[in-house]
Parts: C-alpha cells; structure tokens; sequence
DNA sequence: CTGAAAGCGCTTACAG
DNA sequence: CTGAAAGCGCTTACAG
C-alpha cells in the first residue's frame, strides 16, 4: 500500500490476468468459480491488502447491511443497554448499527430519521422523544420501504413492529405490592402523559388502587417528576400535605426515587417504616443506596437482543401478516428494602 | 410514493425535461443553477418525497462523511458518555456513527476493524481491548489511509491522534490527597498492566508515595481487580493482612470501589476513620453510596466532543505534521467523605 | 466455469 | 447557466 489509491477487485483481476467479475464472485464465496481459481484469487486480495468497498456492494444490491437506531439518550443506561443488546445480535447477522440521538427534541429525531433514510438503512429502530406527538416522519420510513421497529416509547396508533414492556402490568405489580405491604396513601409521580408508557402506568396505579377500593385521591399524583430534582420537588410538596403519603411511587424513573430517597433522609422521615419508595428501571444504584431500592427491572439487554432479532425473523418471513407483530416483554418487580415493612 | 422504488433525481429530471446533473447540483445548493430552477427542483423534490441517496453520492465522492467507533462496551458509563459527546459534535458536521463493541475481545476487535474499513469510514475512533496487545489491525487503518484517532486507553507506540485524560498526574493527586489525610499504609487497586493507562494510575501511585518518602510495600499491590467482585475479595486479602492498610486507592474504576466499600461495611471497618477509599471515574453512584466515594471525574462526554473537533480540525488542516497532535484532558479528583478525616 | 456489459444513483470535469 | 458523458467499485443476468 503505498498508492493513494485503495485496492479494487480490477487490481486484482489485472495482477491475476482474469474477469473482475470472477474476482467478485470468488470473494462472494460463490461456487461458479474453479477451486483453483478461488484459491489464487483470495490470496492475491491477502497480498494486496484487500477489503471490499461495502458502500458499492451495498449501492449495487439495494441494501446496505445496515441498522439505524434512534434514542433519546445514548448515554442513559436503559438505552445504552438496548444499543449493546442490538448491536451483539447485528454484529453476529453482519449487520452494522448507525447510532443518533435525539436529545428529546422532536426537530432533531426527524432530522435524524431523513439522515437514516439517506444512508439507505434497512431497518430503523426508534424509541420516540419526549416532544413527539406528531408521527409524520415514521410514516415516511414506511413510505420509503424500510423497516421500521419502535420500542419502550412507542407511538400506539402508529402500525409498526413492536417491542415494548408490559409496563401496566408491571406497575400495577408494584402498586399491588406497596398495599399488601400495608401502605394506605400511596402517592404516584407521573411521566410526562404525551409518552405512552407514562399514561400506562399511571393506568398500572389506577387499576390497583381500584382493585383494592382505596379512593383515587388527586393530590397524590404529580405530573413530570421524571428526573432526581424534580422528584425531589414533587416530594417536598407532597409531605408538606396536611396529610401526606405513606408510600412514593416514582414510576418515571429510578432518578425521581432517589430524589424521593435524598428528601426523606433529610427530612428525618423513616425509609420504609414511615414511607415506602418505589422506583422503575433497576439501575445500578438502587441496590446500594440505604435502604436499597425498590425497582423493576427491564431487562433491557434482552431487550436489544429481541429487537435485532425481530427485524431478522421478519426479513426472512415474507409473508407480510395485517397486523404487524408486537412483542412485549414482562418487566419484573425487585424488591427491596425501601418498601419492605414486613421485613422490619 | 406507490412503487417499490425510491423517487432519484433521475425521476425529477424527467418530470421537470432537464439534465439530471442540473437536478444534483440544484440539491447541492450549487450556485451554476439559475435561482428559478433551483426553486422548481427543491420544491419537485419534496413533492416526490425525494431522499437522495447517500450511498450512491459517497462512492462517487469517495467519502462517506462516516465515523466508525469501536470501545470495549456500548453500555459503559464511561464509553456511553464519550460516544454521546462524539454524537453530539458529528451531528453538528453532518457526520454519523458506526458504533462496534468489542466486548473487550481482541478478536473481535480485529472484525470490528475490517468492518468499518469496508463501511468506508473518513475516521476510525478507538478505545482497545483488555486483550490488544498487537497493533497489527490498527496500523491496517492507516494503511487504507483512513484518519485514526485513539482515546483512554491507547497503544502508546503508535504514532496517532490520540485524546487521553492525563491518569498519571490524576492518580498522583488521588494518592497525594489521601496522605495528606494522615493515611500511612495505601494499597492500590491495579487493573490488568496491558493497559497504559493502568501502567500510568501505578506509576502516579508509586510518585506519590516516593514523594512522601513511604515505602512501596508489595503486599498493598493487587493486579487485576478491576470489578466490583474482584475489588471486593482483594478487599478481604488485604483486610486480613497481619498489617492491613489505612486506604486503599481503587485506580481500575468506581466499581473496584463499592467492591472495597461493601467489604468494608460489612466488617464493620469504619470508612474513612479507619480506612479511607477512593475509586476512579465519577460514576453517578459514587456521590450516593454512605459515605459516598472520592473518586476522579474524566469529562468523558467533552471527551468525546473534543475527538470528534480533532479530527475536524486535522481535516482541514492538511498540512500534516510529523508527530501526530495528542490532546490530554485533565481529569479532576473529587474528594467526597470516603478520605475525607479531616472533616470528621 | 469464465468474460463482456450493463447498471446501482450519484457527481463532476468538460464543452457549449 | 445547462447538458452529455464518464466513472465511483461493485454485482449480476446473459452468453458462451
């Protein structure tokens, strides 16, 4: 390699005195070529120091190996774990993953969907942002003939594949646990609602509550408390109530229970004798704060795993079916001390 | 948009009777277009649902504005901070991401490799394996005259662009920190020597007790303990030594850390009266654990930004320089109450 | 089993 | 300002 140049299959075939088309078919492995002539080709292309232009390969067969994957965040775990689990399961297929974020801004996701069209992507793989209600530009993935996978946030109405959390369940698990653990008033920190997964648990926490006859009190439940600061806010504001929880659900995140958590060291009130804490997500810290948190896990590796391997099944399957499928996978509830009354 | 085939500019310029050359530079905004055609082109185009398609125009330009990254775990703090700071700048250039993982596997690293040097990529961003220890597959990337650009843990006799905290001076002021807090016998967490930057947490360590006139005791120096299991049961060894330590400097990462604290608490040794810890990275954990851990904060998301403004920066800077351009970013010790006697 | 030719969808000298 | 033509590096019918 002392050339600008990279090495083609014409330098090969020129060296070897042969068609550039055996060249490419020897390296595709195909079997209209003589042993021989495969044999001398590979090892020419190891002597020049070969590698293939995928960007050709891909123009020329209308399909470029390749996996765009849409995120919020790619530095929160949840997704950061979804994007090692995709890409494990893309990398052992020969797919590739092109990443972008969409910092919870609607703008930026739909440019990042035409940046993933324009590189002719297979298959895109989003979970939505915050401030999207409008589901324009999914439909144009559609409209463009590449497959399109949401998972955790995804647009309901919006016929796609699906992985999704069976995250009512989930939550409504975790609310039937803080009753049996004894706790009367049971507050409830609310995701944004424009998300679909934060109006489903909030549904989780209806649902137990009624199934229990315990009266839906509106003070309980507080909007957007998504994030530590704003749960800890949300937390001031509900045990100054003239009468406050005995339980904190922070179904948003495990960042609003630890805002919940840091309030209520603070202001002396006993985890969990005097207030029971529920988080969502599992993240790593939950096991080590004192006490130890509450939380479900969403076995997001799996997760990713399950999305690559969705878009595999159905490129292979097709017998394009009405009702595109929607896996859901069954979060589970981890208990720990901060809800642990029994245990005491 | 009914037919299985994308709108090219070929469609456009048919429908508008004008040379398809005419149709790509009015999409690249080129100014040998009268300002009228231009104006019908674009909005022809957004009629179509046109995307142009950029495997076709990189090939013929013979860039692919793509930038591979390869680390050892997408779902790393540390990794998913710098590739959302790499993100984050690329974007703003109109670049994107091909993320690989090697899972900290040599071989797999290699495949990563060959890939994005197929994937056409302008810039390979690494950070190696635990396993590399021959650069073979990377001098390969220079090779195909592609930009390489390594970061943390890098191959110090290959002459690239590197950005690297410097750990040397950082572990210097973590052991400093600690003596000045009256600790006497510091042990040190190693992680597997094969890393430089693990070489370099060592020899900061080393500096720092020669400095202070302490011995280097053999004893008080475990290699490989790098998790938080293998933290822990170094912890054990050291505690039951006949002259256990005061402190012990966790220089792999955080984790190593919890490991330390955990034994500790649970044999009751009192942190930091009777034995003061400090971890590595600033993972979110550390602020939260009781006592919650000093430990070195990297900047790893400005990291990632500035590796990708270096290799904007080397793009247009095309007078090459002899010796490659190495940014190194100061790491900052955060000293939280795991060391702090002082304060008791 | 092998080769000549066309084409994937763009861009860019070149000519006018 | 516009068009005709060549070419980026591959793959794949087609013919032999």
């Amino acid at each position: 390699m002392k050339s600008k140049k990279r090495t083609t299959i014409y330098d090969i075939a020129e060296k070897l005195n042969i068609a550039p088309s055996s060249v490419s078919r020897a390296l595709n492995n195909s079997s209209y070529v003589k042993e021989s002539t495969k044999k001398l080709i590979l090892q020419t292309a190891e002597e020049l120091n070969y590698k293939m232009n995928s960007l050709a390969s891909n123009l020329r067969k209308g399909q470029s190996k390749t996996i765009g994957v849409i995120v919020p965040r790619i530095n929160q775990n949840f997704f950061a774990n979804v994007i090692a689990g995709i890409e494990d399961a893309s990398y052992k297929q020969g797919y590739n993953l092109i990443i972008c974020q969409s910092n919870e801004l609607y703008e930026k996701e739909v440019q990042c969907v035409n940046t993933l069209i324009n590189q002719n992507v297979d298959c895109i793989v989003i979970s939505i942002s915050v401030e999207t209600i409008n589901y324009q530009h999914l439909k144009n993935i559609l409209d463009h003939h590449i497959e399109l996978i949401q998972f955790d946030r995804v647009a309901d109405e919006l016929e796609t594949l699906k992985v999704i959390n069976d995250t009512l369940q989930a939550s409504y698990e975790a609310v039937n646990h803080l009753i049996n653990q004894g706790y009367k008033r049971i507050a409830l920190l609310e995701g944004p609602q424009s998300l679909n997964i934060f109006r489903q648990r909030k549904e989780g926490y209806l649902q137990a509550l009624k199934k229990h006859n315990i009266p839906i009190i509106d003070e309980l439940m507080l909007e957007n408390a998504w994030t530590k600061e704003l749960g800890a806010q949300a937390t001031r504001q509900l045990l100054s109530l003239p009468n406050p929880p005995d339980a904190i659900f922070a179904s948003t995140s495990d960042f609003s229970a630890l805002g919940v958590l840091e309030v209520a060291t603070a202001m002396n009130i006993k985890v969990p004798s005097q207030l029971g804490i529920c988080g969502y997500s599992n993240e790593d810290f939950t096991e080590i704060t004192s006490p130890s948190i509450t939380t479900i896990d969403q076995f997001s590796v799996d997760m990713g795993k399950t999305i690559a391997n969705l878009y595999f099944e159905e490129m292979n399957n097709s017998n394009v079916s009405a009702t595109p499928k929607t896996i859901s996978i069954k979060p589970k509830l981890i208990t720990r001390s901060s809800t642990q009354r029994s245990a005491e």
